[in-house]
DNA sequence: TATAAACTTAGAGTTAACTCTAAGGTCAAC
DNA sequence: GTTGACCTTAGAGTTAACTCTAAGTTTATA
């Protein structure tokens, strides 16, 4: 059975954020001492780097929060629940993927079109592209 | 001159966000009516298409600012401080893209592994994924 | 003139995921 | 037996950029 900190060291989480995932419902110490330290079992310490690994690929908490209801009770569960929150995910970052890359574009043409030298800055074209609006259309986050 | 609700058909902003603009220190309404209305010159709008454009591409609030004044100033400022920015802000938005692209890839690989169907998830291959915790190396936002 | 739409302010609420603080209890080592 | 590291809790603070509310004033319309 291992401490907090010791949990902390194995996963990379701090221990405020393990107590934070406690919190949430997401991670949880099958003992505690009479003093009311956690102590993490092998399950719990599979537990955590499950939710370590959803985390990193850019899971959400509540995302999480499902997947470990299904992992807890496979019977239960299709593949389909799985891949609708995958896909989910997948759609969501590949969204973002392509505002960032319209940011990127733009960004790189700005940068070509002004000299970023030590000159005024009475000319800049990136300015002048910005005062006049006729920036690419990027969207933002909804 | 124009009135708020004016402004924020012309740029697409709301009123509110004009008003949390403001407080911000990014644009400003040239006249107040007796009563305190705001009302906007041509040089106001300018100025609140400069933000529109330059928080479309990604820059932050912050950013803009400093944008702002080097606009208001340009004699007292270099093209290098403005390339600076956007540079900044340029590999800002490629470090992010590299982790949503190690993020997709991971998501397209998961999906790709399981069969999504009705079966039940006792032997899903993302959920041991997660659990074996052998999914791409994907970097947080920092 | 009466009503409704639009405006004003200060300030609180939202979101997600932490991150930290304070005040105190526990434990291992010397 | 005392020091210091580690643990506990509840709850507040952080970040960015809004977003909304309440309570009241002004303006435009019918």
């Amino acid at each position: 059975m291992l401490k907090i900190s010791e949990l902390a060291a194995l996963t990379g989480l701090s221990a405020h954020t393990i107590r934070f995932y406690e919190k949430h419902g997401l991670i949880e110490a099958s003992k505690r001492s009479d003093s009311g330290y956690r102590y993490y079992s092998d399950a719990d310490v599979k537990r955590a780097e499950f939710v370590k690994s959803a985390r990193n690929i850019g899971f959400s908490l509540d995302d999480i929060g499902v997947l470990l209801s299904i992992r807890l009770d496979k019977q239960s569960h299709s593949c389909q629940e799985v891949t609708d929150i995958t896909q989910n995910k997948l759609d969501e970052v590949n969204e973002r993927l392509s505002e960032l890359q319209a940011m990127q574009q733009t960004l790189e043409r700005l940068l070509e079109s002004c000299c970023g030298g030590p000159e005024n800055a009475t000319h800049c074209s990136i300015i002048e592209a910005l005062d006049g609006g006729d920036v690419t259309v990027t969207r933002r986050a909804s």
